[in-house]
DNA sequence: AGTCTTGTTCGACT
DNA sequence: CAGTCGAACAAGAC
């Protein structure tokens, strides 16, 4: 679920709740996948007493760096949250992990689905070796995308949904950035012209901020859906243009959206106005 | 009851 | 090697 907007605003509550700072004063996990590299018992040794330097974000990655070269990763997948909570405040049955700290309370991980993963890590370049181009940074450009789309030949969104060419899409800003720069989701992405590709970027830079400011994508009520870390839902859905918008008319030409499947992903799409 | 889902990874296949 | 596809992970929403 959580795609940039969302994974940077919770990054930010963090940093608003103070947790910089702060010191670890125990380690529990309660799914065993969940702490995907490490034993709860060597995170636990590696962690206890060791002090937040710093919250950040690289893709859909929340860092937590501690001072002595220590960093915990964590990824939220598809439904995990973050959430501040006294120690004396019973676990709920999807609470996974539990970071209890000096001054803070508990730093929770609640995921329902279990999809996401906690990470002890020390090397942080080597862990994110992999890892894309940050999309609101200034390297990323036009000539940087079309250079890079044309090294592929591959169809445009299962592209940049990939984590390893850009860090931080996912279905929702990816189905959002390619209507408003009016591509289809099929088209290869060699097919791209300089001029789209300069649109390209400009819309995804666009929906991305927009999602930002909106402070994330809250669909629907259910436990799984994006809430940050006081709870709080994001705004953005009303600003989504096609995504889960089917059956509705385009607000630019009035067609109305359809939904097909593109690189086994829903995919929101209005057939007159993103030329394939 | 059956289908779908906002993410990622792995192996099989072309 | 490059790219595509289905499955797997797991639980809830509709």
């Amino acid at each position: 679920m959580p795609e940039l907007p969302e994974v940077q605003t919770v990054v930010d509550d963090l940093n608003a709740a103070g947790l910089v700072g702060d010191v670890v004063t125990d380690v529990a996990c309660y799914w065993t996948r969940t702490l995907a590299n490490v034993t709860q018992v060597e995170c636990q040794k590696r962690l206890m007493g060791k002090q937040i330097s710093q919250v950040s974000r690289r893709g859909k990655n929340i860092v937590f760096s501690f001072t002595g070269e220590e960093n915990l990763v964590i990824h939220l997948r598809m439904s995990g949250r973050l959430h501040i909570k006294e120690s004396s405040q019973p676990k709920e049955k999807h609470e996974h992990f539990i970071l209890s700290l000096k001054k803070s309370g508990q730093l929770r991980f609640h995921d329902t689905r279990k999809f996401g993963k906690v990470y002890c890590v020390k090397d942080l370049d080597s862990f994110f070796e992999k890892l894309g181009i940050e999309p609101l940074e200034k390297d990323f450009t036009s000539a940087w995308l079309h250079r890079n789309l044309h090294a592929k030949k591959r169809k445009i969104k299962p592209l940049l949904l990939d984590q390893s060419f850009i860090a931080g899409l996912g279905n929702i800003y990816v189905d959002e950035a390619l209507w408003d720069a009016q591509i289809h989701p099929e088209r290869s992405s060699d097919s791209i012209s300089k001029e789209e590709s300069t649109s390209l970027a400009a819309s995804i830079k666009k929906v991305l901020r927009r999602g930002l400011k909106n402070m994330g994508t809250t669909l629907g009520t259910g436990k799984g859906n994006f809430y940050s870390v006081a709870s709080r839902r994001g705004r953005n859905s009303d600003a989504l243009k096609v995504f889960r918008r089917n059956g509705e008319p385009c607000p630019r030409c009035g067609n109305v959206i359809s939904k097909m499947i593109v690189g086994q992903r829903g995919t929101h799409v209005c057939n007159n106005c993103q030329t394939v």
